[in-house]
DNA sequence: CGTTGGTTTGATGGAGATCAAGCCTCGTGG
DNA sequence: CCACGAGGCTTGATCTCCATCAAACCAACG
């Protein structure tokens, strides 16, 4: 575990993460509240059930959130790219596990002295809400995703997801990328099993819409086809 | 369609809305920029891809959000409590149809004014963070009961889930209340068909931890079971 | 009344979970 | 350097749960 002092000058999202509403002097405030930290593929952010709360921004990598239920199975709900924000502000307790799916870097806040700022400075709860908005439609694509669509479906969607993730143009999907995560956390993610999804990505190649490019690469050789399958 | 001028002083979610972080003043100057707006059951909000979007305070009643995917399925994305908000403020063109599952009364004001006023007041932009933060965690809950769960987890969570909605108090579930969505409604939201549902809930009154009054009233004979049986 | 929309119940088939092996790909240590 | 494991991935066989089709039922309402 790496800290910190937070080096704003040069971060890789300083001007797409909330804190780039705000100005120079507020940020360099900000920035005195919180610490930077290196997190390794599979480290833990953020525990469910944690009492002292604290939230995020991601700087680089990628990070899920996911719950786990009494039998133990993980679902994810939700993926966050660079510039994300994660954690529960408003609760006590946090309900969700945070976990690092690629190597990674976060600038982390105590939850109250976040809290704190977000008062002082209007433009950052503006920039927060902003960005709350887009979760929330994220969640809801998810949803969407999950509900009620067969295997080859919901594994389509996911992977145009992920190219439209992966590529810069927001549009256009990335013709070739690699995919942040295991057949696990894809099957914990669209509610199959491990197997299935295996299954999904060798129709897919079967059927010439993908190229599977070593464990975690994907080429799109039919993005239309695609498309299609995912309905 | 019915509208009127705002009449905050008598509204019954004056003091749980977003606006109630508000000062008298500044919410008259609010109010001036919306209006009331009456909807029976199944009228349509706001619908899907809508140019000049708005956003809207449930006031009483229930709403549904919902999008509808090629082959015409509906999928229930979320449901809205009286205080709850909709609306895409930041998006120029809405995603989800907004229905009421009831007959419902909300406070709609045009988006580019409200979010003007979101600038203009501090307060409202951290009452509406705290409010979406709410929405995303029932996003998430809703993403937990969908996925890798079996038709009886999911139909007895959500009937807990309602039981704990229509509660006044948080944490204990009402024993008694009307569920505000139809079967229908119920397997768009669950992802499941409408005979699955009809056929979970037969089951669940058969094993004693339910009781069906009327088409919409539900008793909760075991709740320790019906917990048990959500898993 | 008949009609209409929602609900229940039954019978059947199929999609996907589960169980069970094999198979790559690393990383570790002999 | 190769052997050896340990994970993760793939593939196959079977079985279960739920969607689908179909029909009866019920209440509200014109």
């Amino acid at each position: 575990m790496a800290r910190d002092a937070l080096a704003c000058a040069e971060c890789p999202v300083r001007d797409r993460a909330a804190c780039s509403a705000l100005t120079g002097d507020e940020r360099g405030e900000l920035s005195r509240l919180g610490h930077r930290r290196l997190l390794k593929r599979g480290d833990t952010l953020f525990r469910a059930g944690e009492q002292e709360t604290a939230c995020a921004t991601l700087i680089r990598g990628a990070l899920k959130i996911s719950s786990v239920d009494a039998d133990g199975v993980e679902r994810i709900l939700s993926l966050v790219h660079p510039a994300g924000f994660v954690g529960e502000m408003f609760s006590p307790v946090s309900h969700h596990e945070v976990v690092a799916v690629a190597d990674s870097e976060v600038c982390v806040f105590p939850a109250d002295r976040y809290e704190r700022a977000v008062a002082q400075f209007p433009a950052l709860a503006r920039a927060l809400l902003r960005r709350s908005a887009e979760d929330l439609f994220a969640s809801r694509c998810l949803i969407n995703l999950m509900g009620r669509r067969t295997a080859i479906q919901r594994v389509a969607g996911f992977i145009l997801a992920m190219a439209n993730a992966a590529s810069s143009s927001p549009c256009h999907p990335a013709a070739r990328f690699e995919l942040p995560l295991s057949r696990g956390d894809m099957a914990g993610m669209l509610g199959l099993s491990i197997e299935t999804v295996s299954r999904q990505f060798g129709r897919l190649e079967k059927d010439g819409a993908i190229r599977r490019e070593g464990a975690r690469g994907i080429r799109l050789t039919n993005p239309a086809l695609l498309q299609r399958l995912a309905s």
